[in-house]
RNA sequence: AGGCGCGUAGCUCAGUGGGAGAGCGCUACAUUGACACUGUAGAGGUCGGCGGUUCAAUCCCGCCCGCGCCUACCA
């Protein structure tokens, strides 16, 4: 087992390895094993996407507790996979095809789909190699990609079904319109940003010509498509002007004066212009007043039809509402033009303003099933974490609207329902829905035509949590053993889009809950606390901190800084942090095999129990680490568990440990070599999750053949839990920091070794350790009080005594005592003060009071003894 | 307009109803046989402000100030 290690870890190498290990040997699952399920599936990555700090962080997190899982003797399963990513993909070929000076619609559907496919074979296993340098320990052997057959049909099998129950319908409504994209977007695909613009006043003359009605609009040119206008039927203002008619300005159009609620009285004019074709608000007055909605905008946003005066036909809509504003002014219909902040509705991927439009699309009704999931979320089928999010996910199901699923692209599913020259629509049946309606016998006679769009990206990765597991096949075994998923992890940012659509496809289809915990983690901000993004150019990029500190530096910054789904700010602090810790690591290892190396193949090691202060010290704190991790790992708390097992391994087992050690270590004693490797082992599995490869490679030379992934978790020893021990080595501990501190103020150099003398209560602990505490100190214990001048050090239960003839600063060495005499002061004198209220000795916990009176003895006692040495120096 | 989160050491952040911690940075030492991606000893905070509950508040409650995010059909 002997192995030359570097003096320095270069995890540049050693990733490199497991890196090729764990892509071509994964972490397989198998359905059909006795362990208990544990399953995480990936949040699909856009297929033709890069790595960004956002998929490491949740990735890392995942596989943090996929491996825990399996050490613990789960069968865990880490399903991975991509996600067509319908808009973002497509909008990266026609890219493409527009440097070649093509569009899509020169190479026709079948034509595009075919380039579509190959820039996805080309570009699509980039993001998974990618995620495998970060050494997530997924099962590669089940990889999914949402356009897959089999996730195919089942999103196939999802539309039937809906459309057959009725709660997919298709209907003329408002929708967002992207005029760059040329498609239409769901509510949550749209960012809401506040703009300057104007907020005009214009008259509209009454048909009877006693006067004119005034009304405010940040959008004087859709006037054209008026069709009312509209005013709260408890608006004394006007009563008398209901029912009559007013003439749109620059038109000889008359529309009548109508009342609705949704008219707000103390905004502008208390008067609203109804325009259903080009507002949403509108749309939905214009349906209870049965208004007709014409429309005067077209897909590429200009003003079109006969309802707009010739002049101003044919203009782009923000040119037009310029020229329209100019004419209103000329016609004397503008009466005032204030400045006003709009806020507008952009495409989230264009960053295009979308235009409201009545549209032909497909809606998916989901307010039973909202209710369903309300009544789950109460009776805690699903948990989430932190808890304050269940709120969020509530009260976004309560006022749900239907979907729109219908997108105008070519790059997805292509929506299975078709048409005859009637416009009657055509659904495959639910027994047979692989069948297409054009290839029907029954529909034989017809000349039936496919719907041309493709669904919403989301109505297909709506069904991951089970659509990679085999469904619709029920019988599959990973359906069978995995689902529900036990935990689904992502950003709270899609909480709506993903997690929220994977409840709802969740009891729609398997009829219970997609996974039993959602982990909701913050997003990774620049260092200024803003959202990184492409066009800020603000991202880092985690392959390049991969290659510079190693994806365990990276995966230990992102576990650290993983707590109570809070935002993170990027800091590359972190980062070296965790450098620096698995050197350290890698370095306590280096120190320890020199110990555990033999010639004769047998370690020679003696198993038995901890017998020295300092083994039964680091073997109780040993067990303290086991449970925090565990416990905390188990909570999700991932910063705590990566914080109890850093301070753990370098202030207790590096700083304390293996220094109270070197000398029965550097005597080869047997037990000392045994505890050595067993507490190292245990680290090693502590920290696996975390850090996997740095441990997994110390493992593997420490001469194990199955590799740490695969190992059990610790389990904590109670009997080894030794409150003496750590009592006493506190002792020691506080004994060596107060000699060391010693030597400093007397100006001694670490080289030399010092005698001291100690008195007081923990003394015994420190004669019967003295061979330890002498190599900790670099002292020599004296049996008697020094007699001539020396420096004194009071600390809890001892007082260490320098013979010291030499020259220090005698003011400031006062001046610390002085200080620390000051703050003990304060000290007694707030437990003098507790004690001696007796609704404090009343009413606290005996414990609490009890820790007050030992506190109040303590100080005292480093008082006068403080005291007392400051007297001596006179 | 509502909802949520945040405000703790110079910086980035943990944390708890019973005298506040980490990493980095800073000061001073140190290259003894694990480690300078290191060790040792230090300095540094009225835990945003004001009230309240409590024997006890940085932590619980209320109000206020500042920052951020998410929802919302005021044109």
């Amino acid at each position: 087992m002997a192995k030359e290690l570097a003096k320095q870890y270069n995890p540049l190498e050693v990733e490199a390895k497991w890196v090729e290990k764990w892509a071509n040997e994964p972490f397989t699952a198998d359905a059909l094993s006795d362990k208990p399920p544990f399953c995480i599936v990936i949040p699909p990555p856009n297929v033709t996407g890069n790595l960004h700090l956002g998929h490491a962080f949740d990735n890392a997190i995942i596989d943090t507790l996929i491996r825990f899982k399996r050490m613990q003797g789960f069968e865990a399963l880490f399903q991975p996979g991509t996600d067509h990513a319908g808009i973002s993909t497509q909008v990266q070929v026609e890219r493409a095809l527009r440097e070649e000076g093509k569009s899509k619609y020169d190479l026709g559907r079948e034509q595009f789909l075919e380039r579509m496919w190959a820039w996805k074979e080309k570009y699509g296993g980039i993001i998974l190699g990618q995620l495998q340098r970060l050494g997530i320990s997924a099962d590669w052997s089940r990889t999914r990609f949402t356009m897959d057959e089999g996730l195919s049909k089942a999103v196939r099998k999802q539309f039937v079904e809906l459309y057959h129950k009725g709660l997919v319908y298709r209907g003329e409504r408002i929708v967002n319109w992207d005029p760059v994209s040329q498609t239409t977007l769901s509510e949550l695909e749209v960012d809401r940003e506040e703009r300057q613009g104007k907020l005009y006043t214009l008259a509209y003359e009454l048909e009877d010509g006693s006067g004119a009605i005034q009304i405010a609009t940040v959008r004087p040119e859709t006037i054209f498509a008026d069709q009312a206008i509209a005013v709260h039927p408890n608006d004394e203002r006007y009563k008398n002007w209901l029912g009559k008619k007013v003439r749109i300005p620059l038109t000889d159009r008359f529309i009548p004066i109508i009342t609705d609620e949704a008219v707000e009285m103390d905004f502008g004019t208390g008067a609203l212009k109804i325009t259903p074709a080009h507002d949403p608000t509108d749309f939905e007055i214009g349906e209870r007043h049965n208004l007709a909605r014409p429309s005067v905008i077209d897909l590429d946003a200009k003003l079109t039809g006969n309802l707009v005066p010739e002049r101003f036909r044919g203009l782009e809509r923000f040119e037009a509402r310029k020229v329209v504003v100019n004419a209103l002014e000329e016609e004397g219909s503008l009466i005032e033009a204030k400045d006003y902040t709009v806020s507008l509705g952009l495409s989230q991927r264009t960053k295009e303003p979308v235009e409201p439009i009545v549209s032909l699309q497909w809606f998916y009704n989901t307010d039973e099933v909202a209710t369903r999931i309300l009544k789950a979320l109460d009776d805690k089928e699903i948990s989430i974490f932190p808890e304050r999010y269940t709120k969020v996910n509530r009260d976004w199901l309560e006022k749900l609207r239907h979907w729109n699923i219908s997108r105008q692209l070519w790059w997805g599913h292509q929506i299975p329902a078709w048409y005859d020259d009637a416009g009657t629509i055509y659904v495959p049946d639910p027994e047979n829905p692989e069948l297409d309606c054009d290839k029907d016998p029954r529909y034989a006679h017809l000349n039936l035509k496919q719907d041309p769009d493709v669904f919403d990206t989301w109505f297909s990765s709506n069904l991951w949590p089970f659509s990679t597991l085999g469904w619709p096949d029920l019988d599959d075994p990973f359906f069978k053993k995995f689902y529900p998923t036990s935990v689904l992890v992502t950003g709270y940012d899609i909480l709506f889009f993903w997690v929220a659509r994977m409840e709802i496809a969740g009891y729609e289809f398997t009829d219970q809950r997609p996974f039993d915990h959602v982990l909701l983690h913050g997003l990774v901000l620049d260092e200024q606390g803003q959202k990184m993004s492409k066009s800020k150019g603000n991202g880092i990029d985690p392959l390049e901190v991969m290659d510079e500190f190693g994806a365990d530096a990276l995966r230990f910054a992102t576990t650290y800084a993983s707590t109570g789904g809070q935002d993170i700010r990027w800091d590359g602090r972190r980062v070296e942090m965790g450098r620096n810790f698995n050197n350290k690591l890698w370095n306590a290892t280096r120190f320890a095999f020199m110990h555990l190396e033999s010639e004769k193949g047998s370690l020679g090691l003696d198993e038995g129990k901890p017998e020295t202060l300092a083994e039964r010290w680091i073997m109780s704190r040993l067990q303290r680490a086991i449970k925090a991790v565990t416990t905390q790992l188990e909570a999700y708390d991932l910063g705590l568990a990566n914080r109890a097992a850093y301070d753990f391994v370098w202030s207790e087992f590096c700083d304390w440990y293996l220094e109270a050690a070197k000398p029965a270590l550097y005597e080869g004693n047997a037990r000392s070599r045994y505890i050595l490797r067993t507490v190292l082992i245990d680290i090693l599995k502590l920290l696996h999750p975390m850090i996997p490869f740095v441990t997994s490679e110390i493992y593997e030379a420490l001469g194990f053949e199955e590799q740490l992934g695969m190992a059990n978790w610790p389990l904590a020893d109670e009997s080894l839990i030794d409150p003496d021990a750590e009592a006493s080595f506190e002792h020691l501990k506080n004994a060596v920091v107060g000699a060391r501190n010693l030597r400093a103020e007397a100006n001694i150099s670490p080289q030399q070794s010092i005698n001291l003398y100690i008195q007081g209560a923990g003394a015994k602990t420190l004669e019967e350790n003295a061979r330890v505490f002498e190599s900790l100190a670099k002292a020599t214990l004296l049996s008697e009080a020094p007699g001539g001048a020396a420096l004194n050090q009071v600390v809890p239960d001892l007082e260490l005594k320098l013979p010291f003839e030499g020259l220090i600063d005698v003011n400031d060495w006062k001046a610390r005592q002085e200080k620390r005499l000051a703050d003990l002061r304060k000290n007694l004198a707030m437990s003098e003060k507790k004690l001696s209220n007796s609704k404090f000795v009343d009413n606290a916990p005996a414990a609490v009071v009890e820790e007050e009176r030992r506190r109040m003895a303590e100080s005292q006692a480093l008082i006068s003894g403080i005291e007392q040495s400051l007297k001596q120096l006179h």
